[in-house]
RNA sequence: CGCGGGGUGGAGCAGUUCGGUAGCUCGCUGGGCUCAUAACCCAGAGGUCGCAAGUUCAAAUCUUGCCCCCGCAA
């Protein structure tokens, strides 16, 4: 079996790794964004599809819009079935149809659950704490194609979205490329999706700031699903406090939404209902320290308040 | 040359404007106290103040150059 596969980020990287190591695959291109200037620097950087690509030596392809000239040479590849995990573009249904068994696409979600981007970072945020993978038949639509495939997880209570797609993008796997050989052999039975359809945009850093009125539960839900990307964070003094993981303390009440105090070994915030305790922080400029050295840092004992 | 913050004992910080060889909250080690505890008391170890050169009687602090870390924006 010939396949094109296409991706971009560190995610799409296991599926590749797993697919390249099947006696009975042979990926014949790899298609992936072209290189982006990456940190302060701005230095070139290919994405990690294509740095794993470059060392298992299969041919790359760049690009950052799928046009009549690049769906020319994807027809010329001779796969037999093409593969996609985040590549980051649309692909237009002339380039659907240059590839005879058609595109599988790898979500990670139980579509139609969270359609989208940021399909895990929306789901934690909403407090799922049932995530899953599923593939699909490419078609013009945003991830509406009929499923091929699924797989559960569970969300485990130190998760977050980078945790759970790391997690993810390694066991489903397997559900790739099963579903890559059905649909080449004949034997897929695509289903269509069934059940209510929800959005998962990407994540924008407004995303990420945490609105202390709300419970201490969706401020949870809200750090683990913006974490590691966009980041949480609040305003204190003007300035950004970037937050990793928080746990609601339902047995500490009476702290004004934003209250922030260090009670002997915690460092507790108040929300809209009871207090969460925060792990790690990183303010802007510094590295990430844990919460109480941050706390125990400032001196004053003036009254701290996020915002 | 996109904007900005920072490098001071193991951690987080103050001190730098107005030069005089270093302090705070913790941690650590030893001892004490308490039925107990997020506790408290006593003592102690631990620092090339990012690196280099310069000015000076004297530099964490002033001058110059360099290295490293990070936030935002892309």
């Amino acid at each position: 079996m010939k396949i094109l596969y296409a991706g971009t980020p560190s995610v799409a990287v296991p599926s590749l790794v797993h697919l390249a190591e099947r006696p009975d695959v042979e990926v014949v291109a790899v298609l992936t964004r072209t290189d982006a200037p990456v940190g302060r620097k701005k230095v070139l950087t290919p994405s990690p599809v294509a740095e794993e690509a470059d060392r298992r030596g299969i041919p790359v392809l760049k690009a950052n819009r799928v046009d009549a000239e690049l769906t020319e040479r994807i027809r010329g590849l001779g796969a037999d079935v093409a593969a996609v995990v985040a590549y980051g573009a649309l692909i237009p249904q002339a380039a659907l149809d240059a590839v005879p068994h058609g595109w599988i696409n790898l979500h990670f979600s139980l579509l139609p659950q969270w359609r989208g981007a940021a399909p895990v970072q929306r789901a934690l945020m909403a407090g799922d704490t049932v995530v899953g993978a599923s593939t699909f038949l490419l078609e013009a639509g945003l991830d509406t194609g009929p499923v091929l495939g699924t797989m559960t997880d569970e969300v485990r209570p130190d998760d977050t979205a980078g945790t759970v797609l790391e997690r993810l993008s390694r066991t489903a796997a397997p559900l790739l490329a099963d579903s890559l050989r059905a649909v080449a052999d004949g034997s897929a039975r695509p289903a269509p999706q069934q059940g209510d359809v929800t959005h998962a945009p990407k994540l924008t850093a407004e995303d990420g700031r945490v609105r202390w009125t709300e419970p201490a539960v969706a401020v949870a839900h809200r750090v683990r699903g913006a974490t590691p990307e966009p980041g949480a964070w609040t305003r204190l003094d003007d300035r950004r406090l970037k937050l990793e993981r928080v746990v609601p303390r339902p047995d500490v009440r009476g702290l004004a939404p934003g209250r922030c105090v260090l009670r002997g070994d915690a460092v507790l915030v108040g929300t809209g209902s009871y207090a969460v305790q925060l792990t790690r922080v990183q303010p802007s400029g510094k590295t990430t320290m844990e919460a109480t050295a941050w706390a125990r840092g400032r001196s004053t004992e003036d009254e701290v308040v996020f915002q």
